[in-house]
DNA sequence: GTGGTCTAGACCACC
DNA sequence: GTGGTCTAGACCACG
């Protein structure tokens, strides 16, 4: 699979791993009907522990964005496209802003936060350039 | 004092205090010598527990920003202010750089990032223009 | 055949198949000495794993509902409709029992419960009167 | 605490605590800003793996009707109540509902049901009347 | 094979 | 003290 976890990212591992999955439905890398990786396959190609992985899909389950089929495994559900690209738009969106809050309310002016708006941002379109391209 | 801490924010409660104080000498709003408040002072006015100020007085005690003045309390250190002005940018730049490789990884494409970043830094700033310009 | 199977019924699907071929014989839809489908045609119908159904029959042959006929198949057994009828009403005394002790466990008051069920009542009987008379 | 758990119930643990604390809340027991008993120690009083109780406690905080408050444990939420009724009432309709149309689909007469609700309503009452009273 | 639940025990950050 | 996360390993029902 298509996932990449980094376990000392602050961020949760089972959060990363549903946020990604539903990144890969809003993208249309997953379509509904699809099968998603069972707990244990993705739990050994993660080397993470199933639980993990069992949490990362409770969650995609509770909003919707997958349902189990019993003794198959976990498909994408009907209606989840749309869901989760309203979703990581309204995510993304969020992130932003509070970061961008943040860089307000530190005294920054906005030309300098435009600034470094860009230059990250081009660094980071530059690694992706080089290796990072999946 | 100036400090507004919101507790479910994700962000440790002691890590907003130091932050913002450091945004503050950054910012010149605290100059070299300036006393802060003490401990129990600004743990009642946050409503705050004092280990939490403490924790943060002792965060920016380590990084030279203020020094304790024997009789006094502790006072913003000379030079702080060039130190917290890098300090401060590198703070922000990461936490932008972290929202917009979120962005990217969720397959969003540049244009559609510049758009939601500028879209997000023009409500802010009219909002902080209005009302919220503390 | 006359069987409704919802595989995310929470209620497993070989037990769905096995009660409501129960009913069919308590109700006389299905009357002793009457052959039951093939495991392989009632999972072909009902698109569902053979095992499945194959399970449901055995759970039906080790009630006495239905015996093997050698070179026949399975057939409904002498007998079978009073057992049928008898356990029919202990299966939905049971499930009613449940609804309703949860329901006083909730704090909900003896009368709030029978207008809720009086309600429930109503309105499934209309629907049924309707379209839903299988 | 209040809450009865019946491991060997068919319904999760974590599900039965979840529930319980909820109808605690719709039934005004924990009021809006009550700390709920901290993971650890309901775990002990339960003799559950402070695991099963985290659990439920992540749903109940999904759901909104719990917060976590840094330092001190989870609170009740403000407009908890209110949801806790409402979804109390669907959940309980829900289920009698479901029990209900199988009744109807087994093929039993109005009035039988009506005899059957009735006389599980009487035995439930009556038991809880004797021992049950807490 | 699949998911779901539970136990046991560990480590972390925060207050 | 609090909750949050993760690991490890077990058992179950279902298909």
């Amino acid at each position: 699979m298509f996932l990449q976890i980094d376990p000392a990212n602050g961020v949760a591992v089972y959060d990363q791993i549903a946020r990604q999955i539903k990144y890969a439905v809003a993208d249309g890398a997953l379509a509904a009907g699809d099968l998603i990786p069972s707990v244990r396959e993705l739990a050994r190609e993660l080397t993470v522990n199933p639980n993990t992985v069992s949490r990362a899909y409770l969650e995609l389950k509770r909003e919707g964005v997958v349902e189990t089929v019993p003794g198959a495994g976990m498909a994408v559900c009907a209606g989840a496209k749309r869901h989760c690209q309203t979703q990581r738009r309204a995510l993304l969106a969020d992130r932003l802003r509070a970061a961008l809050a943040e860089a307000i309310q530190a005294g920054l002016q906005p030309d300098q936060i435009e600034s470094l708006v860009a230059e990250q941002l081009k660094t980071l379109l530059r690694h992706q350039g080089k290796g990072d391209a999946r």
